[in-house]
RNA sequence: UGCCCCUUAGCUCAAUUGGCAGAGCGUCUGACUCUGACUCAGAAGGUUCUAGGUUCGAUUCCUAGAGGGGCAACCA
């Protein structure tokens, strides 16, 4: 203990501090809990996890990892009504895919004796009661923000009836709502919390892991303090809309007795551009078909974005930079597209795909030649190498915005008697542009230079752009999707009186681009191959619909692009 | 109308606890480039919500006010 310095050695890489961090430090030089820092994260299975409960699983778990404590998967599945077990199933997948392993797994359901003990206890100590008012009497005796509750004819009952009453609750001789336990506090609390809580209510109905063995369901207020202080939580993290309950929490850790019991702290929820992180609305999108499920991959959820192609690693290095604050966020959906970006730049292989195909036809290149040009997968500044083999011919396909008849002067792509250079190919110009009947460009012709197979011109000559293409020949047939952000607007939420979030649903959130055309060496990868599509965006094959036959790509994010920027300007 | 929480750059957060207000993202410029990507360099952007007070000195402490948010489910 001498050399207690020596212990808490100096990280020359110290994570980032936040004031929860803060706390857990001092806890740990202080010994404030005689144990090591021990959270947990507490969903309910009545939905899929989200960005949020991301927030929340890095923070909780993170903070055991880096103070060398301890931290719990706990489901508080105290509503049978909301509750199921494909959310439990969904939710264990979703923390383990983050990168996280629980020290322990469980479940609120368990603690259903013990917490009866403890109410036990607490009718004997004289602190809490049973009430017979229904739902409406309760509520008009507990006041209103700026008045004093008043007590109900039941407050007063005896111990003796308060016990029997309780023991009959827990029997299942009462009905539904006929009865309820309530702590016996004060009806003219300031914090509208305290005056009387609810503890348990009756509730004969199937609980999805209990099934009918258990008819009297504890409230959150009841439950969740003292189940963190069950398992030994040190600290209770949760969302700043439950601040005024961290009274009721102390006043039942210390009424059941518990030895330096957890506490709570509050941190703000995450609030993110363009989506919404509720899962009762969430629930919303997809009970009214909105989206096609929970992993659909516009939704924010852990499983949408592992469908859309978005890696553990990205969402991990988001909750990171978002940082952990007590006030209210809403955080700009760019920071999270850059890490996504940033962590798909160094990871995946570069492709070439064209979204929306224009014939280039070269008119001095070879009738029956096909050329193996070879192009490397990763440019320079990325520490991966291979490389593929692209049939180039006489006919391919460029994107049809690389193309303009009459462009602007910043526009260095193809158009007519101007001349580009086609990634890892040659160098063309374009003499001719052909048109439908209805003036639409159906082709292009053009030139190639056959001294320019190495993308340089002997002479010296500088193009300015360079864009991708495919061998119309061999390129492959397949579908894209083409996700965008699900709400039109950064507060989906902000709607005129009379509407909701669903009015501001963004109606091209999804673009299926059925016929675009990819370079044939994606062929025969792993479906869930994720790449660069190369000046267009990064992609991954969608796993529950590409087939070898027919691949489908996931639009994970687009390219940062300043030519769009410089578009939209005018 | 009561109690509680919050307010620092466009956004998210810092500021060694009272000592010259910084970073990431975003924006703009430029360099580099066979991706208008990446990378690199630089710039713009601040009445630290307001008004008082304490102090040699206040983003930090105190008072009042403004704005935002939470609390009156037998949801969590």
């Amino acid at each position: 203990m001498s050399d207690s310095a020596a212990e808490a050695p100096e990280s020359t890489s110290a994570p980032r501090r936040d004031f929860i961090r803060e706390l857990v430090a001092d806890d740990v030089a202080t010994g404030r809990f005689g144990r090591a820092p021990a959270t947990r994260f507490p969903p309910e299975p009545n939905g899929f996890l989200h960005m949020g409960h991301a927030k929340s699983i890095c923070l909780n778990f993170g903070i055991a990892q880096e103070f060398g404590g301890s931290c719990n998967l706990r489901f508080d599945d105290t509503n049978p009504a909301t509750e199921d077990v494909k959310y439990v199933e969904a939710i264990q997948r979703d923390v383990q895919w983050l990168g996280f392993q629980w020290d322990n797994l469980f479940y609120a359901s368990d603690y259903f004796e013990k917490l009866y003990e403890i109410a036990e206890s607490l009718v004997l100590k004289g602190k809490a009661y049973v009430d017979s008012q229904n739902e409406e009497e309760i509520r008009a005796g507990r006041g209103t923000v700026t008045s004093a509750g008043t007590p109900g004819p039941y407050r007063d009952r005896t111990i003796e009836e308060n016990l029997d009453l309780l023991r009959r609750m827990r029997a299942g001789e009462f009905a539904d709502g006929t009865h309820v336990l309530r702590a016996k506090i004060d009806l003219a609390h300031v914090n509208m919390i305290m005056r009387d809580p609810l503890l348990i209510r009756i509730r004969h109905a199937h609980h999805y892991r209990r099934g009918n063995d258990w008819c009297i369901y504890p409230l959150y207020d009841f439950a969740h303090g003292l189940s963190d202080a069950i398992e030994g939580i040190t600290r209770s993290l949760c969302t700043l809309e439950f601040k005024d309950s961290r009274e009721i929490y102390d006043w039942l850790v210390q009424e059941a007795g518990f030895e330096h019991p957890p506490t709570q702290i509050e941190f703000a929820r995450l609030e993110l551009d363009y989506t919404i992180l509720s899962k009762r609305k969430l629930l919303r999108l997809v009970n009214e078909g909105h989206v096609t499920g929970w992993d659909d991959p516009r939704m924010p959820t852990i499983a949408g974005l592992r469908r859309r192609g978005v890696r553990p690693e990205a969402i991990r290095e988001f909750c990171e930079t978002i940082g952990v604050a007590r006030k209210d966020a809403r955080v700009e959906i760019a920071a999270f597209e850059h890490a996504v970006r940033n962590d798909l730049n160094m990871e995946v292989p570069r492709v070439l795909c064209v979204l929306n195909p224009l014939k280039v036809v070269l008119t001095n290149y070879p009738e029956d030649l096909v050329e193996d040009l070879d192009a490397p997968s990763f440019p320079p500044d990325v520490p991966k190498t291979g490389s593929r083999r692209m049939p180039f011919s006489r006919e391919l396909y460029v994107d049809r915005d690389d193309f303009m008849e009459d462009p602007p002067k910043k526009f260095y792509r193809l158009a007519p008697g101007r001349e580009v250079r086609l990634r890892f190919g040659y160098l063309i110009t374009c003499n001719e542009v052909v048109k439908n009947g209805a003036g639409e460009v159906i082709e292009l012709r053009c030139t190639y230079d056959p001294a320019t197979r190495s993308g340089q011109a002997p002479d010296g000559r500088k193009v300015q752009g360079t864009i991708h293409w495919v061998s119309a020949a061999q390129a492959l047939s397949c579908e894209v999707r083409v996700y965008d952000r699900l709400f039109s607007q950064p507060d989906p939420d902000a709607v005129p009186e009379g509407q909701d979030f669903i009015s501001t649903l963004n109606p091209q959130s999804l673009v299926v681009i059925p016929d675009a055309k990819i370079e044939p060496s994606v062929a025969n990868d792993p479906i869930g191959s994720r790449y660069q599509f190369e000046r267009t965006g990064y992609f991954m094959s969608e796993v529950e619909s590409s087939t070898p036959e027919k691949l489908v790509f996931n639009r994970i994010v687009g390219m940062r692009d300043s030519w769009a920027k410089e578009v939209k300007r005018g």
